[in-house]
RNA sequence: CGCGGGGUGGAGCAGCCCGGUAGCUCGUUGGGCUCAUAACCCAAAGGUCGCUGGUUCAAAUCCAGCCCCCGCAACCA
């Protein structure tokens, strides 16, 4: 196992404008999956997640509900809170872009980069639409006019401030093809290596207040405010207290994003670019302010007919973690997509999982290894290595290698591969319990040693599966450790062969997940 | 020639970067077991790895072309 060290992990902070959804909790678990299986390995933790609530879309939809746009973004912000405080996730902070230690730090940043020359003020011109009081690209733009109103769109220009993003061109392709593992997984990091290839633009940082007055003020010029991302990418640093606070030099050399491929764009290539332009301005080296890994995982796709696309039941996928559990609802979400590409998302896949996997595998191997302990004695003594057979050996020394997989595994986020290894390991025990019918050796006295290690290496096994377990379906992860007498905190190191003692209180846990009705297709529906 | 991703047994996927008997889960069939949540274990059937051509002793894996599908195209995780 590698040395315990520090590790900061942060999911987008959400946009406000819309309620918790399933992609919004698919990021968040991952996110907890990760920060907990840190913690399970002793790692100083500092997780984040948070809220963006500035900007033209809050404001209207306030001003849409007759609210002020700060109690719109109070009322949704709580949303998220609540969300992740059902899903049972372990966030350190939650940080809102409308809190004053956020816009203090991205006036500051600003205000560095401002006397640094790396903003100035140029023209920005394109089609505007009066209606929707937005500018369109070429592509959006249908017939001439506006996709929303239909109605022809007016070119305006406006002055604006950049920033020189630009000129790190070169640097940041240098960066990424030095630092292999930077983007991550590689897909996302060839893409952004091609979109390098044509020229980059300078990033329009401003809009005048005229036309938004929702958002951090450019402390530099008060007819303006902070656009995006200059205020949303921020919240990495300012949430640990940039540029002195001790959180913030304890937990940023570590840091890792966690994104989802919408955001690839902003998080590859102008927040490096951000982050460079700082580094220069404040003479400081450029690896001391890079963050370390940008995760990309891929979509979920409703497809299928078999759940609507409409919004509503992108909402009611997350009502699925109050109907089958938390532990079901991450497992299926851990367990079914592969980091970095799409996935398709259904309450049929979900049952599937719960029953085969959870249900089946897992809850059943718990269930009748429990009960076979607590039904012969518990657990007698600790047999000693050489007194292990060829039944037995195959077992203690799986425990090694998949520890070791599942730390390659999560070195990557490839909870897939983390959990299928895991699962490798409960299908094991489930032969293994065939195989040395440990119900036969209780009818045979003289097989009492016998039996006595096979309860042994049971107990040993869920043991080890209730610690192992606890970043991705926590709850029965303590249930399987409360059932061996074990309350304290788990952690990684005692995930190896040996540590359950003679005496350990064993209790039948049956029903750790149990099966459930195929969901019913709404047929016609 | 906008960019990117995908096309692998009935279903869903891994493998492809670093060529060498095609793997996993579900499903199906047969058998075993009865400790266990009608769960578990073993075995079997089932694949021209989108198509064509090339490189190679050898290609799902590398190269070229083609055909389909899906995203993105600067505030959807």
């Amino acid at each position: 196992m590698n040395p315990p060290g520090v590790f900061y992990l942060t999911t987008p902070i959400y946009y406000v404008n819309a309620r918790p959804h399933l992609g919004h909790a698919s990021t968040t678990i991952m996110a907890d999956a990760m920060a907990r299986y840190h913690r399970l390995r002793g790692d100083r933790v500092w997780f984040l997640t948070g809220t963006d609530e500035h900007g033209d879309k809050i404001a209207q939809a306030a001003a849409q509900a007759g609210v002020s746009p700060q109690e719109h973004a109070d009322r949704n912000a709580a949303a998220f809170r609540e969300a992740w405080r059902r899903l049972g996730i372990t966030h350190d902070d939650f940080i809102r872009t409308t809190e004053p230690r956020h816009q203090r730090v991205v006036q500051q940043i600003l205000t560095t980069l401002w006397e640094a020359g790396e903003i100035y003020l140029g023209k920005y011109g394109g089609q505007y639409c009066f209606g929707c009081e937005r500018f369109y690209t070429e592509k959006e733009i249908v017939d001439g006019r506006c996709p929303d109103h239909q109605t022809p769109l007016t070119y305006i220009e406006e002055e604006n401030y950049f920033f020189t993003m630009s000129k790190y061109q070169a640097w940041l392709v240098d960066w990424i093809e030095r630092h292999p593992a930077l983007i991550r997984p590689e897909r996302y990091r060839n893409e952004m290596l091609a979109f390098l290839r044509d020229p980059l633009q300078d990033l329009s940082i401003s809009r005048p207040r005229s036309r938004l007055t929702w958002g951090i003020p450019l402390p530099f010029d008060e007819g303006y405010v902070t656009y995006v991302w200059f205020d949303a990418l921020i919240n990495y640093v300012s949430a640990l207290g940039y540029p002195d606070h001790e959180r913030f030099r304890t937990f940023w050399p570590a840091a890792q994003h966690l994104i989802g491929k919408d955001i690839l764009k902003p998080h590859a290539i102008y927040w490096p670019c951000m982050l460079k332009a700082l580094a220069d301005a404040r003479r400081q080296p450029v690896d001391e302010l890079m963050y370390r890994h940008l995760n990309v995982h891929g979509y979920w796709s409703l497809g299928g007919g078999k759940m609507s696309k409409s919004v509503g039941n992108v909402v009611e996928a997350l009502a699925l973690a109050d109907r089958y559990g938390n532990d079901a609802f991450r497992y299926f979400l851990l367990r079914e997509m592969v980091f970095g590409l799409d996935a398709e998302f259904s309450e049929e896949a979900l049952v599937g999982r719960l029953n085969a996997d959870l249900a089946n595998d897992l809850g059943n191997l718990v269930s009748r290894a429990t009960t076979l302990i607590a039904a012969h004695g518990g657990i007698r003594r600790v047999p000693a290595d050489t007194e292990l057979d060829t039944f037995d050996r195959p077992v203690r020394e799986a425990v090694g290698p998949v520890v070791a997989d599942v730390e390659a595994a999560m070195e990557v986020f490839a909870f897939q591969r983390a959990l299928a290894r895991i699962w490798d390991f409960v299908r094991l025990l489930n032969g293994y319990v065939d195989a040395t019918r440990p119900w036969e050796l209780a009818r045979d006295p003289a097989a009492r040693p016998r039996l006595e290690r096979v309860l042994y290496v049971l107990g040993e096994s869920l043991r080890f599966l209730g610690i192992v377990l606890a970043p991705f379906v926590p709850d029965a992860a303590a249930r399987i450790r409360a059932a061996l007498g074990q309350r304290d905190e788990p952690r990684l190191g005692d995930a190896a062969w040996g540590g359950l003692a003679a005496g350990a209180p064993v209790e039948r846990l049956s029903g750790l997940f149990p099966r459930v009705a195929p969901a019913a297709e709404p047929e016609g529906a």
